[in-house]
DNA sequence: GATGAATGAGGGTTCATTCAT
DNA sequence: TATGAATGAACCCTCATTCAT
């Protein structure tokens, strides 16, 4: 039992370590037994076909991401940090979500690319990673309401704008791999918390 | 000649439709000559292997996303709107944008895609897209500062936004496939805008 | 293991026997597969691609060729004649090799015919032929000086002969595929032997 | 007329090129139509199929190394040689057989390789090429005998070494493609005749 | 007479999957 | 439970050959 279920494991970081490097259609299930240490055979032993480990793979990658990885840290760091001034605030949010993505981004773009071409995995995803997102979104929207002088439809728009904000790294530092210093990025942020400190008049 | 180069363009048309739905590694050339309404052997007289056929899609996507259809509109507008305020200067590139965001999400797609699993492919991209955005965004960030009172780092920020805006609509509607009223839409962008024209003290 | 090793034996026999009949080009692997007995996706289990198996079979050949079948009997031959005369000990020889020849020819034909288009085949076979062959010579040529009255010089002309007059019989009967009956086989060494005993004075 | 027979050979003359380079299977049409500057379409106005291109180069061949090149200048060296001693008239012999053979290499590799795998062409070889050859045996076995004191058997003998000399050659040179120096080869022809001199009693 | 364009048939090779042991 | 051995189906690609122009 315990070995059994440290095989299956083995087998699914395996997939996701050569999945998030070369897509699932360019994945083998030669490749993934031989990087997990076994057999084709014992791998066919433990998923029923190579769709179906894919399936478990996004699973284990949309429970990490979003269960354990994702919120937990985010709401910990909201509750932490909601005394802050509302740039200080978000720009410890920011951060705190790079690193995370910084960590999960295998997670991430097997998720991101294999939904494209598969449907039941989109429902899936849809279905687990939006209502939580919103309320997450919700939940910084709140504090920002509450500490003052944000209207709702405001506080809607800086919230937007940091998921921007997160999108434009994901993009330039993941999908076109551009290499950028921690100091462009602290520059970049700062730029973003400057318009967004000035229209609430904060300082 | 005439023939001949309409066949390469089947070929190429057929090529985009499939990898954009099914990626490149599951998409076989069986099916792109199928779609094209030839054979597989004339498939391989126009390309040399699957992987040219590729680049030449690719390289395709390049050329219309950012030479004709990209930039062009893109500068049209900025010149044609450069008057409007600040507010409405934003919305109107939004706009633009996202329309052709829409009519090219195939060609996009292929291209983030694909460049995660081919270094060739990735530079290539590099190469040519960065730049472009580049002076795309430099644009944008002049006309702001010259229209007065926005400060060079401001700018920064404020077209920043506007990618990020831009990268959130692309997430939410074409990598999730979430469906969203053109209404919803709007409120979101009204949103954004609304924090940056309290930023600049417009109105 | 045991019927891995049988498995794979059979392939390369399969691949002998239908590479000597139709040239390496010609033969299809499914045509091995199926002489073997078994699917093209087990042959290629096997062997990495058509090229890995030629140079297995030519390997197969050359060990065959050298050292089991060709130089042991040869020498053994040499070494249990040394003691007649000298147009008898030649005649033993042409004989032996004769045979020899006739029980080998579809794995001389494989490596002579093949190394005219595979320069890494012709590497490998020169550096493992050339030396075996001119051992062999060297020992036939100290034999004949040995026996006394031949000069160097004579017996090297003597052991040329000795290849000469095999070759010719290689190329009638197996390059031509002219029948030929024994008896004039016969004819003919002698012809061949009575020079050479004239030129040593034998009798 | 002119133009179309000229074609036709340039054809013919890639065809041999390129067969004794890679062998029939291995040669495309294709290849084949590029080396001669024409299209493939042209090559099969030409020729019915590839196997009638083969059929052709090998009668073209055939006609050359027997008719023009081959027998011709040995006859006429044997006329104008029959009255030097018999080791010098041996000995030019064997030097234009060398020279003939490295001018024709191409054609016999062709001939001698394909009929290995074309009963035709074997057949249509074989009625050719034997009894040329026996004539040009006997022609110099009836010099060698009307030279005196030799044996029709001794003739026999020593025209058979001949032959089996040159095989030698060939083999070593151009089927193992070993470098040999004219010195090399002078010396061991001279080892040769020595023992056929010693045969007859030469001086 | 020459060729650009096209292709059916087949070649080598890979892949997910099975099954006896 | 684990795997060595095997494979049908499909993949990418090539080839000799045809035909309209």
């Amino acid at each position: 039992m315990r070995k059994s279920e440290d095989t299956k494991n083995r087998i699914i970081q395996s997939a996701i370590k050569l999945i998030s490097q070369n897509g699932y259609a360019a994945t083998t299930t030669a490749q993934i037994a031989k990087d997990a240490g076994i057999s084709e055979a014992t791998l066919f032993k433990y998923f029923k076909d190579k769709e179906n480990l894919l399936h478990k793979v996004v699973s284990v990658a949309l429970t990490q991401i979003l269960g354990s990885v994702v919120l937990s840290p985010l709401k910990e760091n909201i509750e932490k940090n909601k005394d802050l001034k509302v740039s200080e605030f978000l720009r410890s949010i920011i951060n705190e979500r790079l690193e995370m993505l910084d960590k999960n981004i295998d997670l991430f773009k097997i998720v991101l690319i294999e939904i494209q071409y598969n449907d039941s995995l989109k429902n899936e995803v849809i279905k687990n990673m939006v209502p939580k997102t919103c309320e997450a979104k919700g939940l910084i929207e709140r504090i920002l309401i509450r500490k003052g002088n944000i209207s709702k439809e405001m506080a809607k728009g800086i919230s937007r704008m940091m998921i921007g904000t997160l999108l434009t790294f994901l993009f330039q530092k993941y999908i076109l791999g551009i290499e950028t210093t921690s100091d462009e990025i602290k520059e970049e942020i700062e730029n973003v918390l400057n318009v967004i400190k000035k229209s609430i008049g904060e300082e």
